[in-house]
DNA sequence: TGCGATTTAATCGCGCGCGATTTATATGGG
DNA sequence: CCCATATAAATCGCGCGCGATTAAATCGCA
């Protein structure tokens, strides 16, 4: 993103920096990572664990393919964190029988009870973290969403007008 | 973040990650990082050098540490990238005479052609990748630049209430 | 049936972020 | 003056993201 309302003659502001809202993205991004990682060193997990895991819960025993739809991630990536999350033994991997190829991932006991455990209390100390009401942040999600799905259609390959 | 509104007992949504305004922010960052990619391959660097860079326009010779405040990076991830951007001649680094154990960085001739030729063409290239307006933008912005901060101070370590 | 095309994961290399540590320089108190 | 303390940057290891490639299984079609 870039500098967004090209109306602003007089003030230099803080930072160049501050008009990129992908700038403001990056660095609330890391912000969230920098709260959540002594919730999450607690259960030894990452935060993008944290984030598979709670996909994982969502259904069970789905292929790496589907994690990665709802992600947004793909195998390069996941692989290793799955296998690093069965080393843990918070999760199995299965060969699917019908379909040699798909790898099926699925919480294991363990898994299941952390995650029910770390969302007992992580969601609610980031909430306070946040400072901020939670219709606001509900807002707030909607639009980054939308932001978010109007990004991964420009950045898909095929077929776009422009 | 966790689930923002528990006031909706109906729907199931399409995935509980979707309720998560961090995962919003997770996602859409990756999002903006593939719309950049081939943009920033022409140039030869990488998102976070182009940060770097457009930081570094905004003020010569800066030490790492004022780098690392815009940024909110650390020597430790900044470095190594600063180091980059030299081998790739685009910045210089200079010991500071006052005080040896400082490092300044600055634009080299290339390094401040090369952003303002990226300025020029990046910023409309992904408002238009937004496919929002920019008044739009510029209020989200500022949402999330304050959520940012808000997030700073509650990962900070020392004297906080709550 | 056979065999190329497709699909699913896995592998590899590189550049971040970052906790932890180290090195080098500067500063202040006895 | 000397040494403890503080400060700035650099170094190291690990876990991501991801482009590119590979391996293996399945599908399709003659």
């Amino acid at each position: 993103m870039g500098p967004m309302s090209e109306t602003s003659p007089p003030a230099p502001q803080g930072d160049p920096l501050d008009q990129f809202l992908c700038f403001s993205v990056y660095a609330t991004g890391l912000a969230f990572n920098r709260v959540y990682k002594p919730l999450l060193d607690r259960f030894g997990i990452t935060y993008p664990q944290y984030l598979a895991l709670v996909a994982l819960r969502g259904a069970d025993a789905q292929t790496v393919s589907a994690l990665g739809a709802k992600l947004h991630l793909e195998s390069n990536t996941l692989t290793p964190l799955i296998k690093r999350l069965e080393s843990a033994g918070l999760v199995t991997r299965t060969r699917d029988k019908q379909d040699e190829r798909v790898v099926r991932v699925a919480l294991s006991d363990a898994g299941r009870s952390l995650i029910d455990d770390a969302l007992g209390c992580i969601p609610a100390a980031l909430l306070e973290a946040t400072g901020m009401r939670a219709e606001e942040l509900t807002a707030l999600n909607h639009k980054l969403a939308s932001l978010g799905a109007a990004l991964r259609s420009a950045a898909a390959p095929a077929g776009r007008a422009g």
